[in-house]
DNA sequence: TATATCGTTTAGTTTATACTAAACGTTCTA
DNA sequence: TAGAACGTTTAGTATAAACTAAACGATATA
């Protein structure tokens, strides 16, 4: 992956730092549960000033043009980039998204979210079949279980309120980050 | 997985209530990027009211012994169940933690944390790359990749905080969340 | 209308990972 | 000291995912 070269200039003096930034969001996609693959199509985005192509990602990040197809398209999904159209040009041609606390949004509204949704629900249909299929009159057994899931149910709960939270917030930013840490510093809670 | 039966009393009718939740924590557990099978082993610990061994766990989750051994200890490590040591009995035992709040500080202390800043190195090597072997005068180009690298090391760094902080938490509980999603709320940012 | 250039889709391969089954060393028991 | 029960390790298999290469439909151009 990306043995190729340059994305402005020819022997750019640079290339080595790129190809070590580039391998790095390789690493950092594969830990957040995406294709390497990816994170190299979005460092090849990210390191360049000016709109890239398909064809042009397909040189600069080593990766085949059905895949970058695929991955480039995930990644204007998650709002990682974003697809320029020219006009009078027939090529989709994209730019990198910089403010990563916008991108943590999107990230948590696209992906996490249904997830953490769909974890509940399955928790809270335990209880509700608990309920109503358990021993009916409370034995010890089923109010163990109950007060168990229930505990789980909550956590997820306010999980999930936390997320949607962060998502609803248009302004996350360095310095709201900065604020929340100084308050768990200064013992207020 | 998870054909068995009941981990207390035989057809307990709870079964069809406690199969559909350990089913939940298998796909939660593979979303989280843990394999399936830890989750079932979790869900099977967390459903029991008295500490259970391996070979138990071997029944009532439906996974062979060596996938036990390894997930059961893999959980203990992420601090999700915690291992009891009977005296005069060789067998290992082992209860959940039903604390979630305490079990995401462990989490990232465990997991996310060194990935965290091998991620933030990267970046930052790459940056020393750029000031070392660069055009060396700051031109245009080195410039541009500079600046873009600099934003990025400076959102890790801030991550890297932020998990540091609730890491070092050790009161972290749902009134803290509470009142921190409270503060967004009043818009007091 | 023929040819070239897009981006997408698909079929097949490669690769990584989870999982099983069995062997193993260790510790207790008879 | 033989045998049984424990947890771990390992070699092999199965499964799932990413990736490649090629075909494809659509759009522009000559």
């Amino acid at each position: 992956m990306n043995d190729q070269n340059e994305i402005n200039d020819v022997n750019d003096p640079n290339e080595e730092a790129k190809a070590h930034f580039i391998e790095g969001m390789c690493r950092i996609a594969q830990f957040w549960g995406f294709p390497k693959a990816m994170g190299a199509v979005y460092g090849v985005v990210y390191l360049s000033d000016r709109p890239v192509g398909l064809n042009e990602l397909v040189e600069l990040s080593g990766v085949t043009k059905g895949a970058v197809s695929t991955h480039v398209r995930a990644l204007d999904r998650l709002g990682l980039v974003h697809k320029k159209v020219v006009v009078g040009d027939r090529r989709d041609f994209y730019t990198a998204e910089t403010d990563f606390w916008k991108i943590v949004r999107n990230v948590l509204k696209e992906r996490e979210k249904p997830e953490f949704d769909s974890a509940l629900r399955t928790v809270s249909e335990s209880r509700a079949m608990l309920a109503k299929q358990g021993d009916g009159h409370g034995g010890d057994a089923t109010n163990f279980y109950d007060e168990r899931m229930k505990n789980m149910e909550d956590f997820f709960k306010m999980l999930d309120k936390l997320v949607a939270t962060v998502v609803a917030l248009d302004d996350l930013q360095q310095s709201t980050v900065g604020k929340v840490m100084g308050l768990f510093k200064g013992d207020k809670f």
